[in-house]
DNA sequence: TATACTTCTTAAAGTTTTTATAAAGTTTAT
DNA sequence: ATAAACTTTATAAAAACTTTAAGAAGTATA
């Protein structure tokens, strides 16, 4: 690639995560100096992809001619999995979904047309749109599972990477843009990173409370994945005594006490133990998503049952928690994923558990907050991850 | 600071690091061009800081130049300190001891004289070697409690920092000298990374096993200290039910099952109980330094008591690494400090506990190793502590 | 209201990188 | 065996980028 190109690019990114900006500003972001930038976002201004947007206020000396960015300069296709349901959407620079989110069934275990289902969604969502395809900078895709992001493979579902060539391949060719593929924990906490309460921390924990527990982190301001992608195998770490066998073969996982699908069972086993609650009668409906819902909307409402039900999860989230803190003394732990629907209730439980298992000037340092991005986040990741790459390419 | 100076001092860490090398490996490694390093190598060769060695094979080209480093061009000031022991050293560019190793008490608690007769040994100790300060370029320290590297403050003895000054404020206006300080397990993770048993990987734990249990890691080729400088607290991970109360004033911490303190009780409690070892017929002296050593030794030469009390040791820390792998998904662990002198006897132990608590998958990825750097490794780290920022000043 | 102090913008001077070319070796093909 | 093709290292010239300096535009203070 030309090195003007690479400059632009460089100057589109921080468009991508900041609204606003000056020339000052994207010198001191990026590193360059000011007579580069300035030719570079002139250039950019000529080719209509940046505007000008007139002078921002004084900080004490002569006031800066800022700019915004074209809302219709640049396109990114998102694409969130997961064992069940496929997310997607076409999102403008603007982080809006330019056509809305469309959602479908797609199950990633024993399905071997998954990745010719995703590609035709994919290409129809496009022409849908109306877009053309060369402002599109590319696909990212978050799902669960072992993934190495380097290689574009993810070792859990092996029908993803058939005959030699990985999912990347074949999205890629099928759609004409570069793909890029990393698990839905990371991707989420990336999301926070940039567009939600993990915002300009050095270090953060993001916490995805889903069917699992995941964990996302953000060490030194950038994303750790660990040497192979395999890092943030929260759900899995040995910590309870209590014989129940976890989905990985072993006993005593975080996840056999934490996640939301223990959260449900709790529910069932106490309304059929005749525990008063608020929860609709038609409580458990079978349908897991929904009746999850169910739950942390009776709680948000002050249900007691349901309030209980999740402050004995937040607590056994907290004891894994106060592990990560005496390790990583993260500046916050956040609270992500599905489960934050819940908001606020999660916290005093944590907090509780991080008190009694935490040395105090640990526990001290490191803030509890619920994000406010929710379900919308590994979209936003997805996303995200795409213009983490778009300044690398070739 | 000038820039040709600052070139200079990027290509003196390489040599550091690296005892022969080429003008374009240093391109590559520092990131700049082969003209200017040419340039810059010639000038050092003027000044007798480098001079050149003869060729080096091709790689299927031109044979490159290759140059090394005036032994005595360099020098730094290492500092090792423990609850009571303190050692210093000064040490060449090629890491040899100049004058051998000093090791003298010095109680870090309730200690209010500590700073002046640290700052005096250290000014006799250069006095005495004979060594043009100018050409010593800063001293390095080790030690434990939480330490924040940024300001030079151990929040754990608050008499290192008396009057609104630090440690570092105060070594530093004695000896005339850049001071820095960092937290003992750090430091050796460090000695790891550049001279150990974790050299060139990218992602490493290193364990300390010593009175306590710390860890130091090293995260996409950096050394990750944390938020605070408070990371690596591996000793306080809440793991057992024991009700045993922990030097923290929590119960249940990996510390209360693991260090080499534990080792020592649980010897002298068999011992009392009548097993059979080949133990001396002194011990316990009550010199714990003696003591410990002398299990290790029986250990290494096979006597069962003591195999089987470092393997109990050995399986809990295995349990804490088994976290660490969920969490961080390292490339190795490396068992270091004091403790390492056991040698292979820890890996069996380690490894069967991660057999147990690891997903498969993630137990193969990553590989138990044994230090050979030992007692060394911290006064290789003070040390290479001074070269990291010996580049960053001014 | 003038003076001092910021910060932003632009032009010129100074560095560094890139590109092109030469030099020195290795490997492959005939 | 020997030339041709390919690598890698070293150097010189051109291009690119940064730094410095000076001017422009604004704020704060006496």
């Amino acid at each position: 690639m030309k090195k003007d190109e690479q400059y632009k690019r460089l100057i589109l990114r921080e468009f991508y995560y900041s609204n606003v900006l000056s020339a000052s500003e994207l010198s001191e972001r990026i590193g360059k100096s000011l007579p580069l930038i300035i030719r570079t976002v002139n250039d950019l201004v000529k080719e209509n992809i940046l505007q000008e947007s007139g002078y921002a206020p004084s900080s004490g000396g002569r006031r800066p001619a800022t700019y915004t960015i074209n809302k219709e300069a640049l396109y990114i296709l998102s694409v969130s999995m997961d064992q069940l349901v496929t997310r997607m959407s076409l999102m403008s620079i603007e982080n809006r979904h330019v056509m809305g989110i469309e959602k479908f069934e797609l199950p990633l275990k024993d399905n071997p047309d998954i990745i010719k289902q995703l590609s035709e969604r994919l290409l129809a969502l496009v022409k849908k749109s109306g877009i053309c395809e060369s402002k599109i900078i590319g696909v990212g895709i978050g799902m669960p599972g072992f993934i190495d992001v380097t290689k574009g493979v993810n070792y859990s579902f092996p029908q993803l990477h058939s005959d030699g060539r990985t999912i990347v391949d074949h999205i890629s060719e099928a759609t004409g843009l570069p793909v890029y593929i990393d698990n839905d924990s990371s991707l989420i906490a990336l999301a926070e990173y940039r567009f939600g309460t993990a915002q300009k921390q050095r270090n953060s924990m993001v916490i995805n409370i889903g069917w699992g527990v995941g964990l996302g982190m953000v060490l030194d301001e950038k994303l750790f994945r660990g040497n192979n992608g395999f890092a943030g195998e929260f759900s899995h770490i040995p910590l309870f005594n209590n014989n129940k066998l976890c989905s990985c073969g072993k006993s005593g996982c975080l996840e056999t006490e934490t996640s939301l699908l223990v959260l449900l069972e709790k529910a069932v086993q106490g309304i059929k133990a005749g525990r008063i609650s608020s929860l609709p009668p038609t409580f458990p409906t079978g349908h897991s998503e929904k009746d999850v819902e169910s739950i942390m909307e009776a709680a948000y409402k002050g249900d007691n049952f349901c309030v209980e039900l999740l402050a004995q999860i937040g607590y056994n989230i907290g004891r894994g928690v106060a592990i990560l803190i005496h390790i990583l003394n993260p500046r916050s732990v956040i609270l992500s994923g599905r489960g934050s629907l819940a908001g606020k209730l999660w916290i005093a439980p944590v907090q509780q558990a991080m008190n009694e298992h935490c040395i105090p000037r640990l526990a001290d340092h490191t803030a509890i907050e619920v994000s406010t991005l929710g379900y919308e986040a590994e979209l936003l990741g997805s996303a995200a991850l795409v213009m983490e790459n778009f300044i690398h390419q070739k």
